[in-house]
DNA sequence: ATGGCTGCTTTGAGCAGA
């Protein structure tokens, strides 16, 4: 089993690259933020030629996130919004259930900076997530939680710490609200199989940012334990950063046993 | 570098992203 997550920055735009990724990388799971498009608008069909059928929860212009399985596959019990959210809410979690496995997908909010409203909001919609967990699920069940935290757990995971100090993606509140999350009994797949610097799934569009890898790692795939022993890969793959008018976020990728 | 790109929007300069 594959499955497979990404911030797609607006899955229209980038349609024709998610099809060939999907086509290449075959993920018998695909998890996508920022698609950016209400769910009338979704490319269901465009997708459904290339093998995968849908689940969505977007709005327009921002946020939104959908959840792919392979033709083949059961997609059971969806959840769309975390309790509490209601119709105005801003599109940012849908859970479903595909071969036994309970995937959450996540787009959590960006913060903007540590002194905005919007930070307060993502520090709540972290505690929230974790409300979520709990409420919903336990850590002995089969579960995986991916997605864009905007939130570089360890120095490790950022170019250049001294630069990013005090900015967002990295000050303690929002380490100690994603820790909150994983003390939930979640498990860094990406980390549990490398542990190396300068591994990273997000680049400014900027100043060549790519091109000099000073990037973030802020995509995670975390999973209960009973997963991660079944987990033989976790990767990111940097192809699709290469590309023309690429997403700035690269694809996340883990193989279950 | 209060900068640098990119996508989106009741077409445009402004917002949000990270």
């Amino acid at each position: 089993m594959r499955i497979a997550s990404w911030n797609v920055n607006s899955v229209r735009s980038r349609l024709d690259q998610l099809g060939a990724w999907l086509a290449r990388s075959a993920p018998d799971v695909i998890c996508l933020q920022e698609t950016k498009c209400e769910d009338e608008k979704f490319p269901m069909r465009e997708l459904e030629e290339v093998g995968y059928r849908f689940v969505t929860l977007g709005q327009k212009t921002y946020n939104g996130v959908a959840i792919g399985a392979r033709f083949g596959l059961a997609i059971d019990d969806v959840k769309r919004n975390l309790d509490g959210d209601d119709a105005e809410s801003q599109k940012r979690m849908i859970a479903a259930t595909i071969e036994g496995i309970r995937i959450i997908n996540v787009y959590v909010p960006n913060g903007q900076t540590p002194e905005a409203p919007a930070f307060t909001y993502k520090l709540e919609w972290l505690a929230r997530l974790r409300q979520e967990l709990d409420a919903h699920h336990t850590n002995t069940q089969d579960l995986l939680l991916c997605g864009d935290f905007n939130v570089a757990p360890e120095n490790i995971d950022v170019h250049d710490p001294p630069k990013w100090e005090g900015g967002i993606l990295v000050t303690p509140q929002e380490r100690a609200a994603l820790r909150n999350v994983m003390d939930f009994g979640l498990v860094d797949t990406f980390r549990a199989h490398h542990d190396g610097a300068g591994l990273y799934s997000w680049w400014d569009y900027r100043t060549g940012a790519f091109r000099k890898n000073h990037g973030v790692r802020i995509d995670l795939t975390l999973v209960t334990k009973s997963l991660a022993a079944r987990c033989t890969a976790a990767s990111i793959d940097r192809r699709p950063r290469e590309l023309d008018r690429p997403s700035d976020h690269a694809p996340m990728v883990v193989d279950i046993g």
